[in-house]
DNA sequence: GAAATTCGGACTAATGCGGTCCAATTAGCC
DNA sequence: GGCTAATTGGACCGCATTAGTCCGAATTTC
């Protein structure tokens, strides 16, 4: 019941993206500045976030990173999603995968969807604006 | 976000105990049988179970296990923690942990709580007798 | 007193995950 | 038109958590 500590940085990211906004693009090494997470790791991240959906990608010289979407429309449940994958919470509800011994006379294995569609809501009802901090110091410039 | 595959089979073996409930005792090794879980995984399981008061043991000649409360005041929550610690998306919440580069200044941190407890809600308005199957075959003789 | 069963900890193997690096592609700039 | 800067995507490796097993001690019944 703990999220990967990609997608914890994953979602670190995703804030200091939001506080960005303006249309400024952000470079990798930027952003690993900011928030401290190595420059390979943020490289990867970055990488499916943007094969996601959630970050646009410019490639090239002066080129960066920036939300695909309003912070209001980017949803915990969607960052979640495109580092880990589906948000599930037993394997045997994928299909394709047939390793539990149990299969068909497991009385448990019905009521994990509704498990989950729980979970996920729980965390799709979280917007990106909802944890970015509170104003969304745009213009601000740093004391330093 | 993927439980333990030891939660999972806690989960089902809490099924399997609930399906046996009227008061009859069941031993690790029929449990073990029942589930199709090994025996040695099986006696770890019902060790923290009972020690996280979710099961009731007996121990000596004849003796086994039994539901310590009525199935339906037993929630999912309740049985992920007892095997796999409290309920939090992240570490940075934990108490005594300070292992986070940002610390302080990290303006998601104070959010977390909030998510941990829409997830845990989710999980605790799922009882046990919702998912321990439909009516409850207390006295059913498999055809075997 | 002997047998059966739980309890608790220690130990081992392996799967998955975090993290790093490199080659290829692309866009801006001189 | 060539060069530089930057992202992209994949391959790779070491570590850590986890799953799973085993054994000795305690305890109750027959």
């Amino acid at each position: 019941m703990r999220l990967s500590s990609l997608a914890d940085y994953a979602v670190v990211m995703m804030t200091a993206c939001a506080r960005h906004c303006g249309g400024t693009r952000i470079n990798a090494g930027q952003l690993a500045d900011e928030t401290g997470i190595p420059l390979p790791t943020v490289q990867k991240l970055v990488s499916r976030l943007s094969s996601a959906g959630l970050l646009r990608s410019i490639r090239g010289a002066g080129g960066g990173f920036k939300l695909a979407r309003p912070a209001a429309a980017i949803s915990l449940a969607e960052i979640v999603e495109a580092i880990e994958g589906p948000i599930a919470m037993t394997s045997c509800v994928e299909q394709g995968r047939h390793d539990c011994a149990l299969e068909g006379s497991c009385s448990v294995q019905p009521h994990w969807p509704v498990v989950n569609k729980a979970v996920r809501s729980a965390l799709a009802d979280i917007s990106l604006t909802a944890i970015a901090g509170p104003p969304i110091p745009a213009f601000s410039v740093p004391a330093s």
